[in-house]
DNA sequence: CGACCGATCGTCT
DNA sequence: GACGATCGGTCGA
């Protein structure tokens, strides 16, 4: 039975093995707070990505450039990457600063404020696609590039832990989604998901 | 259900 | 000048 919800702080981030903490991150809580609006939703499929030696990293072969410097910011800060011109995508940045590491949160299940989520995404009713994919969930959540190189420990934004636990038989991992131009990497089993749950995005592995 | 396509724009080559 | 860690719609089988 979950608990209080309590803010992760800087350790839960600041360690070395980015697919533990991608996995971790399931049936997590994230949390975004605007002048008092609030909305949370639980967060059902991540994928990690894995700093200089991951060809599907914006980071690989130690590139950084202007669009990807908050990759390499302080455990717990933020990396939002504009994709295709119009979807943020929403990163949690982990391991030490300057290590390139990062989790794509890809899924929630909304919690709390699913008025405003649809306020905000101008959708007519709550179905799934509501925060289905990274693109959805930033939209429904408020999150943009404003949010890019700040970090999750203020009242704005942050992720939390009620205490709820997926057994190992509840998640499944699979290869990451859309990144079929980094070769090789393209098929790292570097995705997880909550098996079964209806916001988990409905492409194949 | 799968394949395909247009939207839309900052970043990189 | 081309592309992308997406999305929602259309079209045909």
């Amino acid at each position: 039975m979950p608990g209080n919800p309590k803010k992760l702080d800087r350790s839960f981030y600041d360690r070395k093995d980015v697919l533990r903490i991608a996995r971790e991150l399931l049936g997590k809580i994230l949390v975004t707070q605007w002048d008092g609006v609030r909305s949370s939703g639980r967060i059902v499929e991540t994928e990690a990505y894995a700093g200089e030696q991951d060809r599907a990293c914006h980071a690989f072969g130690g590139r950084r450039t202007t669009r990807s410097d908050d990759l390499y910011g302080a455990p717990g800060s933020v990396y939002i990457y504009i994709c295709y011109g119009m979807h943020h995508l929403f990163n949690v940045i982990t391991n030490k600063k300057d290590i390139p590491h990062a989790v794509l949160i890809r899924a929630l299940e909304p919690l709390e404020g699913v008025e405003h989520m649809l306020n905000r995404t101008g959708k007519p009713v709550a179905d799934y696609s509501l925060t289905k994919g990274p693109g959805n969930l930033s939209r429904a959540m408020g999150i943009s590039k404003l949010q890019s190189g700040g970090n999750l420990f203020s009242e704005e934004i942050y992720i939390a832990d009620d205490g709820l636990r997926y057994k190992k038989e509840q998640v499944i991992v699979t290869k990451r989604i859309g990144v079929e131009s980094a070769r090789e990497d393209a098929e790292l089993p570097y995705r997880f998901i909550v098996k079964g749950n209806p916001y988990v995005s409905a492409k194949k592995s």
